[in-house]
Parts: structure tokens; sequence; C-alpha cells
RNA sequence: GGGGCUGUGGCUCAGUUGGAUAGAGCAAGUGCCUCCUAAGCACUAGGUCGGCGGUUCAAGUCCGCCCAGUCCCGCCA
């Protein structure tokens, strides 16, 4: 149990106690803003001043009348107004620590009913190169992948590409005329020429009312399956599926692959049974459920449309499939999307039309998980000096370069293969964290001179810590995998010095920590705690000698040592960033 | 016209269910390597939290109105 787990409950039985409130009750439990106020302070004095008709001091007076903690707290103190704080005892406090250091979970045990959760993530289209638009969604989805997958639930991680529809049409059709035997035979065309594909196709899309005609009845010939166009399909599916690959190599990101195709089969039934629910409504020719809540600018109900008027469907009907799908087949009990908040109105009205329909049963949620647009330093959308949008491919390799040219200038002795191996983590690194350092919902500013900077809320300061701690570990010939301490000496471990006291107050803070960005989806959290935990591990490095110091706080700062980097790296590795032995 | 999101030191951003004197980092200035990687640490300076009202013992946080930026709003995804 986390340490603000164990003070709610406490807090909660003194309530109880004190007051007859029921067991439940929250008792605004949080860790101290401030040092000088102690570790935790118990809030609830002031909400409870008022339903209890008694001076707030009074009502605190009562909680520590009745509150139970002399097994791991110094005397709480009434403060300010009614503030209650708390400050957790030396030898608890090393209690914690040391039960971090014999878990193999630090402490953070599964969750007791795991979930069957669908992350849909990174999504980019067949037939198109990976860009700027998808970095945010495949980082912030593969951590929150990873993050509810180490919690114990069962993550499925959900690809879906867009790989229908009728650009495709469009595509089959200018390679009829450009490139016949690109349409059955692989790998007539370069990889890199699909981009030059698809522009030149769809400039003849834009531009000819013939070819139009053509492509729309190419799609009629994909969606019946015919053979020639499915080859085709086939073809362009693999040859960017190939590409995709490289880059989720390169992130160590893994997905599974379920595209628009894959709904294909099921899309009648879902008009069908939107017309069984008795939702649908024929308007101009198109098959339309109208919305609650969502108007034109008329004032009037906004239709949601699931089949146009030619009869096709389009991706509200793909993504309504999607969603039965996910919840009958996949069983899922949770499903989160990570797309741009651009696409909020576009969920909010999928999922209002799911649970009309009776799709959705009682405890399974549907989550939109938003975030902001990658911005250049000019405040504006992120492109290219000549305005084009930016390979995800050429970013990355940029900032892989930027880190390998910095690493050299530092290290001047070093061989090649070390720089080249430690430049692609770093440079990899300092991409996702930047992204997974700011707020999700809002936009942010796209930096490669921030993120591969040397100080700061930065990879590379985090990266720095660990290697820190991997120098001890060198330097001493001892195993930071392994427990410091024998069972004779653990249960003398204890701390002393301000900043051992100060690292290990928020070492003991993980599993409050994760537990809280599990449930409120948010990476930056992580990051933030993992770089006030590697800037406390700083102070404690300068102020307190590990190797030199006599037995046995020699022993007891290795194990403060062992614990922090195991955190700092299974924190990183959350985030999806491995760690490095030297930089 | 409707709706979403954003607005916090010069810059980039945190800020939990409303809680004590609003926090970091960068940039600027000053110190600290005979010692486990100085890609570090310590210290200094900088804010009427977009504006006006309201709710509350308490508002950056909740509510209303306004201003600015940005995104979305019928057969693209």
């Amino acid at each position: 149990m986390s340490v603000l787990a164990l003070l709610r409950d406490r807090f909660a039985q003194a309530c109880h106690r004190a007051f007859d409130l029921p067991l439940d009750f929250d008792p605004a439990i949080a860790a101290a803003k401030d040092p000088k106020f102690g570790d935790y302070q118990c809030n609830a004095a002031l909400s409870l001043a008022k339903t209890l008709q008694q001076p707030p001091r009074t009502v605190a007076q009562g909680i520590l009348d009745h509150v139970h903690l002399e097994d791991c707290c110094a005397a709480p103190e009434i403060a300010g107004p009614g503030f209650i704080n708390i400050r957790l005892r030396q030898d608890f406090l090393a209690q914690q620590v040391q039960h971090m250091l014999t878990d193999d979970r630090l402490g953070l045990p599964t969750v007791t009913r795991p979930q069957r959760i669908i992350v849909d993530f990174s999504s980019p289209n067949i037939a198109k190169e990976m860009h700027v638009g998808h970095l945010r969604s495949t980082i912030i989805g593969d951590c929150l992948a990873r993050i509810l997958t180490y919690l114990g639930h069962d993550v499925l991680r959900l690809n879906h590409v867009g790989d229908w529809g009728t650009q495709f049409g469009m595509l089959i059709t200018y390679l009829r005329e450009a490139c016949p035997e690109a349409l059955v035979q692989s790998d007539a065309l370069a990889l890199g020429d699909l981009v030059t594909l698809y522009r030149a196709a769809k400039q003849r899309f834009d531009e000819d009312a013939a070819f139009r005609e053509s492509a729309r009845l190419a799609v009629v010939d994909l969606q019946s399956g015919e053979a020639i166009a499915r080859q085709a399909w086939n073809l362009l599916c693999e040859q960017s599926r190939r590409e995709f690959a490289k880059i989720y190599g390169l992130l160590d990101i893994t997905l599974t692959e379920r595209g628009e195709s894959f709904y294909n089969p099921y899309l009648a039934a879902v008009v069908e049974d939107l017309v069984a629910a008795g939702l649908v409504q024929q308007d101009e020719g198109a098959t339309c459920v109208f919305l609650e809540g969502f108007t034109n600018k008329d004032g009037k109900p906004l239709p949601l449309i699931v089949q146009k008027s030619d009869g096709g469907y389009n991706y509200a009907t793909t993504d309504l499939a999607a969603v039965r799908y996910r919840i009958t087949e996949d069983r899922a009990d949770r499903i989160l999307y990570v797309t741009d908040m651009g696409q909020s109105g576009h969920f909010a009205q999928v999922f209002q039309v799911a649970q009309r329909a009776g799709w959705v049963p009682e405890g399974v949620s549907l989550i939109h998980v938003p975030f902001g647009l990658v911005l250049g330093e000019d405040g504006k959308k992120f492109k290219t000096r000549s305005g084009d949008t930016v390979p995800l491919k050429s970013l990355l390799e940029e900032a892989i370069a930027r880190a390998e040219r910095d690493l050299g200038d530092r290290n001047p002795q070093a061989d090649a293969p070390f720089i080249q191996t430690t430049a692609q983590v770093i440079g990899i690194a300092a991409v996702k964290y930047a992204d997974l350092s700011q707020n999700r919902t809002s936009n942010y500013i796209f930096s490669y001179d921030k993120m591969l900077s040397l100080q700061g809320n930065t990879a590379p300061y985090l990266l720095y810590a660990y290697v820190r701690l991997c120098g001890i570990g060198r330097k001493g010939g001892i195993d930071l995998e392994k427990h410091p301490l024998s069972p004779e000496q653990l249960p003398h471990f204890s701390l002393e010095e301000p900043s051992e006291l100060v690292l290990a107050k928020h070492l003991i803070q993980w599993g409050e920590t994760i537990e809280a960005i599990a449930t409120e989806l948010l990476p930056n959290r992580l990051c933030q705690y993992l770089f006030e935990l590697s800037q406390k591990f700083n102070q404690f490095f300068e102020q307190c000698p590990v190797l030199q110091a006599e037995e046995p706080r020699r022993s007891h700062r290795l194990a403060l040592c062992q614990v922090t980097a195991r955190t700092l790296k299974l924190g990183l590795g959350l985030l999806g960033i491995p760690t490095v032995p030297r930089m």
C-alpha cells in the first residue's frame, strides 16, 4: 500500500470515529507542497468545518484525537487555518525504501482487477509517409500502453491504419496509366516513390473529372473484391508497411495492425443495426443518425452520416463498426483513442451513437485521449523550410545526428560504435521525452535545441543521472540490479543526511504517482516525477559520497542508489526510453 | 452562428478532488572539479496567473460575461 493510501485510510478511520463520517470519506490527503509543512498534509478539517458547524481548527483537533499514526509518523501538527501537517518517521521511511529494495516491482503490485484495454494509436495512412502529425499519437499511445500493461492490464495495441477508401481508387487508377507493372509486381516502385505517386495521383484526381470517375469505379472494384484491384491494393499496403516498420523499429514500438479495411465486412450490419434501433433517418439521400447536443449553423440537430448518398460508407461507419467489434469480439473493458484534439467532436458523436444503439454495456468505457499539435519554433504548424510537412523519418534522423555531433564533441576519445549507438538512444529519447513531458492537451513547440539540451527537464538530463548511478556501480564493482544489503544488514538500513531523506521521500511516492498517471492518462506527470527524482539524486550525489563512505553508511547509500537506479530505469522504460551505461 | 482547447516571470512550461507566501527549466548574474562522469550542484534576480464580475472561510483552479489565439462544425479521415 502506498503511503498516501495508508494515510488516507488512517484519517478516514479517524474521521469516522470523531464525527461518525462514512469510512469511505475522502480525508483530502496530499503530499505537502512545501517541505516546511512536513511530508504530507490532511486538508479535511477545512471543508468539514462548515458541515459540522465547528471552527476548522477544532475539527482538526477532533481528527487528531482519533487518528493512529504512531507507527509511521511524528506527532501531527495543526497549522494555519486548520491544516494537519504530517511528518514521516525516519525509521518508517527507511522501512518503505527497504520494501522497494526487496520487491521486484518496487512496491507497486499489479491491479487486483485487470481490464482488457485497447489502445488505438499511431494510425498512419497507407501510401503516405509517416510525418510529424503521427508523432504524438505514436509516442503517447505507446507510453500509455506500457503503463497500463505494467499495472497488469491486458492491453491490445491497435494500429488503425488508413488502408481503405477513396484514395486507393485514385492510386490504382493512376498506376494503371503511369506504371502498370506496379499493379501486379512487388517492388516495381522504389519505396520512396510512394509519396511522389500519391502527390501525382492527387493532382490528376483534382484536375480531371474523367479520372475522378475511373477512380470512383476502382474503389467499387476494390470494395467488391475484384482481383486485380485487390492485388494492387495489397502491394501498396505491403510497401507502406515496410516503411512503417522501420520507424517503429527505431522508436521501439510494437503495434498490431488492424486497418480500416478490416471492418469492411461489418459496415452493412452496422447500418442495419442502427436502422433496427430506430436511430436512422434519410436526409438529402444520405443515411444519418441525428445527434443530441450537436447543432449546425441554423441550430438544427447535426447528423452523423453512416451511409453516403452514393451508398458508400465513411469513417464514421468504420469507427462505429470498430467500437462494436472491439466490445463484442475483443471483449474490451476500456478503449482509448489517442488522436489529436481536432477529432474530439467526431469521437463524441461516434460514442454517442454507439451508446444510443445499446452497444456499450455497463462498465465499458470509450475514451478519447486527445493531444495538441506539434508547432515549429515560430509557434505555427511544424513545417520544413519549403513548407512541406516533416517526414517522421527525417525528423528522427536529425535528432540522432545532432546527438551524435554533441556526443562526439564531448567524448573525442570514444570509438565510433559507442557514439553511434548512444547517439541513437539519446536522439530518440530526446524526441520522445520532449513530447511526453508536455501536458498532452496543449500544443507544443518542437525544438531540437531544447530537447537535446544538456540542462533542464530533458531526456539527456535524466539519462545522465542514470549514467552517474552506473558510474558508482562500475567504480565500486557493484551490480545495481542486485540487492546490496545482506539479509542481516537489511533490518539496520537507515537514512540520516537531509539529501538522503529528501531522495527517499520522493522514491516512496513512486507507486501513488504511477497509479494517478494511469487514471489520468497524463504521461507528463511521470516525466515530472522522474525529473524531480533525477534532481534529488544529483543533490544527494553532490552531498553524499557513496563509495568512500564508512560502513555501514556506504552500504546504505548503495541501497538508496540501487532503488533510485531501478526506479529511474523503470520509469524511463514506461516512457519508452531505454537507458545507457555511459554518455 | 455553435462548440472544443489554450492564455501563468523575457522564453518554454508544471500546478492533482478549490487549500498555507503560485513552482520548475531555459536565458542573465555569482560561486563550486586533488573526490563515484561539472551533460552536475549552490546562490541571486524576475509574476496584480488574459480582463471584469460571482460562489466560498479559501479561487491560477469552480460559475457567468468579455478579449486574444487556435481547431472542429453533412456525405474526407
